[in-house]
DNA sequence: TGTACATCAGTGAACGCGCGTTCACTGATGTAC
DNA sequence: TGTACATCAGTGAACGCGCGTTCACTGATGTAC
């Protein structure tokens, strides 16, 4: 079943202009990054008036939210689908699917990397509707460390004060499962590596010191595994 | 000693200009961020024509340029106070000390953060003359592994390939220290940890699911000690 | 099926803003004799 | 010590560019009878 075709030639017209907008866009945003993203600079792509791209967005900022809305729901599919197309049991294996599906993404696609998880934007606040597609990219890693710790209880790696258990409730309210305070640390600590290590590389701080990034990224993906003892 | 004072009026009042033009950038940039940084502003700012800032600075990116080098050398400054107030046999006690120091720095001046350690700002690659300023900021960490490596070799957390060793050629060679390449893996992990889990809060994606960052950033500093066994 | 009216897409001009940089010029400061 | 010339700081206007957004208007599409 077709989702709520457009019946009319208008509606057809519009799903299509729409989706035309916002191809250009992320064109834009992929050569030349999220700073330089304009209105008019897309009109001009599709050879319109720059004003008649207010008939489909009320504004430079709406636009830019539905950017991170797309983008944060294509990155959520190509993590969860990198993480299903290991076996459940393997919980290393799919530690380091996500790892590398997340880098293979930023790599290909930097100028992207650079909008979610880089510096804000100026003048722009993502507005509350990114944030379900956002935590749909977090989901990968907290569908892991549930399973993770479904097996029996996470050792502890270095001891956790009792303070621990309050900071991450928000963790345990937002998800619905019951995560104990090692897996909370284990997976932030995890997460923290893995988008520091990105950054670090994206944004030319390996620069003459590491040679091969993709090894060293694969060395420090195995140090940063939150699922084992 | 002095460093080379200036002799004649001129001289002098060029010494105090370019100062002022730096400070008032760096108010700006602390106040709206680096994309918004622009000679137009800063010359608003000290009441000045903007062609006059001309007489300072070629260009705005040699501002810039010039303004990383100062921002750099700061932080060095801080971190390495930092490290120097904990006694020297205190390696846990000095990694803790730097990161502490990073993020203190990094909450109070997040622009400045973001314009160091953040996406790249658009349409300007930073030059050869910053490398020497950033690279004193890793030496501090560079100094803590290298006093780690002297009190005996570093147990392997994790088994890491032959190959490794050509990896991490580019530190040996920038440092001149002969780093393990488990000393050389550790230091990259921990800094990745590091800039991550200040990235992950300053641009907002701990938000609702950590209730207290600060104690939160302990906990997973312990967990990237990368002194210890 | 045909007509009358309402809705909508797209245009082009305009508003008001900001930017980096150049240039000819004035007036003050510095230097050589 | 005083004069003549060279150097430099700072000005204000201008160039050429780009931006987001609004608005009155035209012409096509859709809908109700």
């Amino acid at each position: 079943m077709p989702t709520s075709a457009p019946r009319t030639a208008r509606a057809i017209a519009r799903r299509e202009l729409t989706d035309a907008i916002t191809t250009s866009a992320r064109r834009q945003l992929a050569e030349i990054g999220p700073a330089a993203l304009s209105v008019r600079a897309i009109a001009r792509d599709l050879g319109m008036a720059s004003s008649a791209v207010y008939r489909y967005f009320p504004s430079r900022d709406e636009l830019l939210t539905e950017l991170l809305v797309i983008i944060y729901g294509e990155l959520a599919d190509r993590l969860e689908a990198a993480d299903h197309a290991v076996d459940r049991d393997d919980l290393s294996g799919r530690w380091h699917a996500l790892g590398e599906a997340l880098r293979a993404w930023a790599l290909q696609t930097p100028h992207e990397y650079a909008l979610l998880f880089g510096s804000p934007v100026p003048g722009y606040a993502a507005p509350e509707r990114t944030i379900e597609p956002a935590g749909r990219v977090t989901g990968v890693l907290i569908a892991l460390m549930a399973d993770a710790q479904t097996r029996g209880p996470l050792p502890a790696r270095t001891e956790l004060p009792a303070e621990a258990h309050a900071i991450y409730a928000g963790i345990r309210t937002i998800t619905g499962i019951d995560f104990s305070d090692e897996a909370s640390v284990r997976a932030l600590t995890a997460w923290s590596g893995l988008f520091g290590a990105l950054s670090l590389e994206l944004f030319g701080h390996l620069y003459r010191g590491v040679t091969d990034y993709a090894a060293h990224f694969a060395l420090v993906l195995d140090r940063l595994d939150p699922t084992g003892p």
